[in-house]
This record gives C-alpha cells, sequence and structure tokens, in this order.
DNA sequence: AGTTAAATTTAACAACGTTAAGGATGCATT
DNA sequence: AATGCATCCTTAACGTTGTTAAATTTAACT
C-alpha cells in the first residue's frame, strides 16, 4: 500500500528533525554532526543519506520546522496591524530563542513554503489596512532583516557565554577607551535586550505608520 | 633592533590578510581553506599558525578590515545627522558588497577595536544631536541589525545566482501559489535592491526622527 | 663561532561530509 | 512457494579539513 509507506517514511523525517533539533540544544551547531545525530538514532551515518540529499537539505527542514514553532496569528477584525506584527516579532523571537544557534542555522536557508505562506498572508493583511503592497513588502522586509540581524548578534553572545554576570564586569573593563559605549553598556545591560528588542520594533512600526498615514488613502 | 622586527609582523599578518581576503572573492567563504590560503602565499598550512592562534582569528581580521573600508565620515557641522548616518549605512553595505560572502563572515565574529570606535564617533554625535545616550545606542542598533540582516539575505541570494534573469523567471513561477508575493516581486525585482534598502534606512531613520521630536528638549 | 629567537617545514591525527556497493527486510506478483 | 522489487540500512572507504607536535631552517646579535 503506497499510503502507508509514505507516512512512514514522513514520520521518520519528522523523527530525524525532532532529534536534530534537540541533539543542536545539546551540543550547538558547530558539533552537530551527521555520525552524532545517526548514533542518536541508533542508525550509521549513511543512512541518513536516504531521507536527505545532503546535509543541508536536513539544516534546511530544521529551520524551517523551528520557525513554524510559533505560527502567524491571523490578524483579528478590529485588531491593530501594528500589535499584530509585533506580536508575530515577538514570536519569532522566541521561536528563534527557544534553541541554540537558529539564527545562524536559518541565515544561509531558502524560505519553504510555510515562510512563504506567512509573508502571503502578512500582505494580505497589511493591504487590508491600507498599504501599498509595495510598502506592505518593504515595511515587512525591514522587519525581517532587523529581526534576523539581531537575534543573530543575540545569539552570537549567548554562545560566547555573557550569561555569566563576571564575564560582563571583565566586558565592561574593556570598553574604558570608549566611554559612551562602556556607559550605555552598564545603563541597559548590553546591545540585545528584551528592551533594545522592543524599542527597534517600536522604530520600525512608526516609520511605517507614518508612511501610512502620509499616503492618499485609495480605499 | 626590535621595532624593526615588530612591524616586519605587523606587514605579513596584513599581507595575510589582504591574501586571504582576495582568495575569498575568487572561490567563496566555503572553499576559502587554510591550505589554499597557504599555497596562495608561498607557504605550508602550518604556517598560517605562527601569525594567528587559529582561523577564526584570522576571520575575524578579515572581517574588521573589510568593514573598515569605508570608514566613518565625521558629522559635518550644520549637516543632518539623518543624512550622515545614512551615508554610513550605505558605505557598509557597499563594503560588505565588494567582496564575497561578507556577511556570513561578519556573522559570527566579534566587534573588533575599529568597530567599537565607529560605534563611540556615531553615540557622541547623536549625542550632539539631540539624542539621549540610550536612545542613540538603541536607534543606532536598529540600524545595524537591519544592515546585518539585510546584506545576509541580499548575499545569501546571490551566491544561489539569482543574478540570471532566466532563473528569475523560474523563481517567480513557483511563487504562483502566493499571489501576493509574486506580484511584489515582480514589481520590485527582489527582496533585496537598492530602493528596498533605502526604504529600510528611511523607515528607521523617521522612527528615530519622530522619537527625537517627541522628547523634551534637554539642551 | 656560537647562542638564541623567529619562522617555517614535515608528518601526522582525528573528524568531517559524502559516495559506492552490497546486504537485509517485507510486500506483490507469478 | 518462489521470484522480483522497492525500501532501508550497513560496511568500507575517499578526499578534505582544522589543528598539533616536533624537527628544521633562517637570520641576527654576542
Amino acid at each position: 500500500m503506497n499510503a502507508v509507506k509514505l507516512s512512514t517514511v514522513a514520520l521518520e523525517r519528522d523523527t530525524i528533525v525532532r532529534t536534530a533539533i534537540r541533539l543542536l540544544d545539546e551540543v550547538g551547531l558547530e558539533k552537530l554532526t551527521l555520525r552524532r545525530l545517526a548514533a542518536e538514532l541508533g542508525v550509521q551515518a549513511p543512512a541518513l543519506y536516504w531521507h536527505f540529499r545532503n546535509k543541508q537539505e536536513l539544516l534546511d527542514e530544521m529551520a524551517e520546522a523551528i520557525s513554524a514553532q510559533e505560527p502567524l496569528r491571523p490578524l483579528a477584525e478590529g485588531e491593530s496591524w501594528e500589535e499584530w506584527l509585533a506580536e508575530w516579532c515577538r514570536g519569532q523571537r522566541r521561536a528563534f530563542k527557544s534553541h541554540r544557534d537558529t539564527a545562524r542555522l536559518t541565515a544561509g536557508t531558502h524560505p519553504g513554503t510555510a515562510t512563504l505562506q506567512t509573508v502571503e498572508t502578512i500582505l494580505e493583511s497589511l493591504q487590508r489596512a491600507g498599504f501599498t503592497r509595495t510598502d506592505a513588502m518593504w515595511g515587512l522586509g525591514t522587519l525581517a532583516s532587523f529581526l534576523g540581524g539581531f537575534v543573530l548578534e543575540e545569539q552570537a553572545d549567548q554562545e560566547r557565554g555573557t550569561k555569566d554576570p563576571a564575564l560582563f564586569e571583565e566586558a565592561l573593563e574593556s570598553l574604558a577607551p570608549y566611554p559612551n559605549v562602556r556607559a550605555v553598556m552598564a545603563e541597559t545591560g548590553g546591545p540585545q535586550t528584551d528592551a533594545s528588542f522592543e524599542y527597534g520594533i517600536a522604530l520600525i512600526l512608526s516609520g511605517m505608520r507614518a508612511r501610512l498615514e502620509a499616503q492618499p488613502d485609495v480605499r
């Protein structure tokens, strides 16, 4: 029977991806090797090549799975598009931060169908809110680039182990030649924080709002 | 003589970094290997370990050198901070795009002293323009994250070879299930363009301007 | 001429992604 | 019951990679 076979394969793929993500959390992207993953699955490394063309295809699927972990909530009737978009951004950051090295993992991957569907939905909703199609796309693009860049640096810092307060103090010391940098680091607790993320989102959203209000309302 | 020796070493380091950057343009980050670089320098691979602790240290220095390629121009008296900041962003994008894979290269590197000095100068200038230190830092952070994320995706697309118009048409076809995405791609020519970059910068800068005007002017 | 430090070589290691070839396993048709 | 045929995995191996250890050349100063 075809259906049974196909679903078996699908389940296997899913198991591999989920195991890979769990392993990623344990050992980090650097040490996430095919042999290690295979061992975790009780199998030899080349077996993985029956399910994936190569390692990159597996990484792509991992990235897609993690992103889909916080799916886009539909824009409710009467809800402000700003809060809705901001909430999506927060969700994406949450999804990224729920696993190690996700930003670097996602950095070099094609957008999958789930991602494309999300973009499509956001474009629709923003146009319904009054945006030009191009304004919607470029606004979303700005948000997405910010999001990607932000989490990338955030996780890079994290992998270096800045969670240790002693190391943070030490890092502050080395900033002595740059008094403004040093002061703002001490005041805000670092370059990537919840507060600075919210600040960036608010900055971009307020820019989008200005654009929206400036344009002739064609509805 | 000590001074002569030290300068010789410095020159060597510089030669290695410059050669590595040239090689990066030829073969890409993936195939930039220590053996290949050593061969280019007429030397064996382990020789590089006398000059650099490991490969990452070399990569860090490459990233720093490329970023410094477009140094920060001082804010002229009476010049608007917006145009000045925007020009810096354009320069950074230009520096990134002047070599292959620079975004991925920079993605996981510590900020070097040149970068820190740039940040310090920008913070000073923005405070002189009326910004709070925190507002200056977070505004700059938003710009920098956007810049990094944008170029990262831009170069990832580029490495996949989307320069070919035939491939672009093909990509458009595959977007058939997502009419809004497809339409905006056809209209704008892709997600990362000069226009969409300018748009993002303008969005963030306008957000910063709004913040600046909203705050009580303490000068 | 001899000592010492700098700079590089040769040799090797463990680990990686990936390929080739060949066994099992189990279902479908004869 | 036997054969054929996908599916799924194993064993063995290849070429490369970053990196280390030790020996060796090179050049300068005493």
